[in-house]
RNA sequence: GCGCCGGUGGUGUAGUGGUUAGCAUUAGGGCCUUCCAAGCCCUCGACCCGGGUUCAAAUCCCGGCCGGCGCACCA
């Protein structure tokens, strides 16, 4: 993490008072585990989206978007096994009121393994062992299963059931068919999905770290079951660094996550497949962009107790923040689960011509959670102490806007030149305009929402067609001509030239003395 | 979901039974200003919600909502 302490109550505090993120509904009190993004805050997540789309939609042929309803009919659940695994027996103590998972307090008991016993069998195994509430010793309850889905009806008369969906990657499996078909896919090949999920949690905590409606960005690779160790672009990546902590590590108590390469991972067995290594490398890549230092995030394997029944295989890109360690991005290895149940309860066939034979493809999931991703970003950006202001330290392709573009002052007609500027500017650029108050003062606005550069016209723009261009994170300036400012902000942007580079190749003298800085 | 603590302008705060609810900052307007939150003037803006006690409640009590921490939970 950063040399200098983070306070996230107070980045929290930052992100709310600049209406980035902030309570849903809040003038009614709000509502727990749910939050709004303000304008800049929704300007941020898009430029991640985008990143997003161009490493995994965009960057691959085979790799289609969709856009799918959140409420599913009831069956659709049935099918997945959500209804049937997706919420937890809890028991509570009649004396002190204390929740309890009732599968667990069975294993702790008994030593065995409960996740699978239905709530009568769990009762059984608590009357039969006598299981009493581990902090008072007090008579525990039946257990009752807590759902974890929002369930709805549909219709005005006589409704039928349906759920907000608990994950996107159910509405991927129901269209399957339709757009494979339409798109005349050929395995291997991706649906994706950017849009909200929905689960009731217990206790939302965290800020936007565990929510009850958040969003997910996912995508499922359906694979020929054989050609799973065999991504027809594996050698793009297989010399990409990656971080990895194995079950093994875990049971040996390593901590220190392994350095190794993506394809010799996959030969070492450590990563059991191609494709799920693929998705870990363009993973690390992204994770690169978002600008998160290399020390800080690593992939961990999922021990046995935390994979999920149809999954394979897990790896989590899990990152150190000033919260702790957060997870960000999951990658499963699904199988033919999900294909599998739905085609039988939907009596569908869900397979794809593959060699002229049908076949049930199998599916990598890697599966990212944008508000996490988001919220992370928002933490190892944030910069404080340095200046009167805090500032986010955004990658400029992540910023809300690329640049501003001020008049020195309101008069003189330099309004006029600036306006005209900028509304060149926005044509190609995400600019904003901004004339009131001191120019320090505007600058320090800039720094507050992470805008990386400031463009400003001044009296010696009318005279030579010169602008200054300040850099938010040295706060130095430069002044070059206006015939390459276009170049010299793509080239900043883009990342495709420092700050110095432009200094040394772009910046123009001024031709007039400065007359110091005002006191 | 349980326990403890908390909730005053947008933000941070002062106010422990009777205040025109104060301050700072932000925001909007104006004057000034030739490059890093300068200064001056004006303006907008608050006691989380609902009950109760009291002549009188931001203040005391009860409930709810929201938040923090701990426990539990996170397929």
């Amino acid at each position: 993490m950063p040399e200098n302490e983070i306070n996230v109550d107070e980045i929290n505090e930052v992100l709310i008072k600049r209406a980035i993120a902030f309570p849903a509904a809040e003038i009614y009190g709000g509502i727990a585990g749910i939050f709004d993004f303000g304008p800049i805050g929704t300007l941020i997540r898009q430029k991640v989206k985008e990143l997003w789309r161009n490493m995994f939609i965009w960057a691959e042929e085979n790799v289609f978007e969709i856009e799918g309803g959140l409420l599913l009919p009831e069956p659709v659940f049935k099918a997945s096994g959500h209804l049937d695994t997706f919420h937890d027996p809890l028991v509570q103590c009649e004396k002190c009121k204390s929740m309890f998972r009732a599968d667990h307090l069975v294993e702790d008991t008994t030593g065995e393994r409960a996740d699978s016993l239905a709530l009568e069998e769990l009762w059984g195994k608590i009357i039969e062992q006598e299981i009493k509430c581990p902090k008072c010793k007090g008579s525990l309850t039946e257990p009752r299963q807590f759902n974890l889905m929002f369930e709805t009806e549909v219709g005005a008369t006589g409704g039928k059931k349906a759920y907000l969906r608990p994950e996107t990657a159910q509405n991927i499996f129901l269209d399957f068919r339709r757009v494979s078909h339409a798109m005349r896919a050929t395995l291997p090949f991706g649906i994706a999905q950017i849009g909200r999920s929905f689960r009731n949690e217990i206790a939302p905590r965290n800020y936007l770290v565990r929510m009850r409606e958040f969003t997910q960005m996912e995508i499922e690779m359906f694979v020929h079951p054989e050609q799973i160790n065999n991504h027809p672009y594996f050698y793009m990546i297989e010399d990409q660094p990656i971080r990895l902590i194995t079950r093994k590590m875990q049971a040996e108590q390593e901590k220190e996550p392994l350095e190794i390469t993506a394809g010799e991972a996959v030969k070492q067995g450590l990563i059991p497949n191609q494709f799920m290594a693929y998705y870990i490398a363009k993973e690390a890549q992204f994770v690169e962009e978002l600008g998160i230092p290399r020390d800080n995030y690593w992939f961990r394997e999922l021990l046995e107790e935390e994979t999920a029944h149809y999954s394979a295989a897990n790896f989590d890109l899990e990152i150190q923040t000033p919260m702790g360690v957060i997870e960000c991005i999951g990658n499963a290895y699904r199988q033919d689960y999900d294909l599998s149940k739905h085609s039988k309860h939907s009596k569908t066939k869900l397979t794809i011509q593959y060699e002229n034979k049908p076949v049930v493809p199998h599916v990598i999931e890697p599966s990212f959670g944008l508000d996490r991703i988001f919220y992370i970003l928002m933490l190892v950006t944030y910069q404080a102490g340095d200046r009167k202001w805090s500032w986010f330290k955004l990658p400029p392709y992540l910023a809300p806007y690329h640049v501003k573009v001020c008049p020195l002052q309101k008069k003189d007609g330099l309004p006029e030149v600036a306006r005209e500027l900028f509304e060149e500017l926005r044509e190609e650029l995400d600019a904003i305009y901004d004339q009131t108050g001191s120019i320090g003062k505007r600058y320090a606005r800039a720094d507050e929402i992470g805008i990386p550069f400031s463009v400003t016209i001044d009296y010696e723009t009318l005279e030579n067609e010169t602008v200054t261009i300040r850099d938010r994170d040295s706060t130095e300036q430069i002044r070059v001509h206006v015939d390459d400012l276009f170049e010299v902000l793509h080239l900043l942007i883009n990342a495709d030239a420092t700050w110095e580079e432009i200094k040394g190749s772009f910046a123009v003298e001024s031709s007039k003395k400065s007359k110091g800085k005002r006191k």
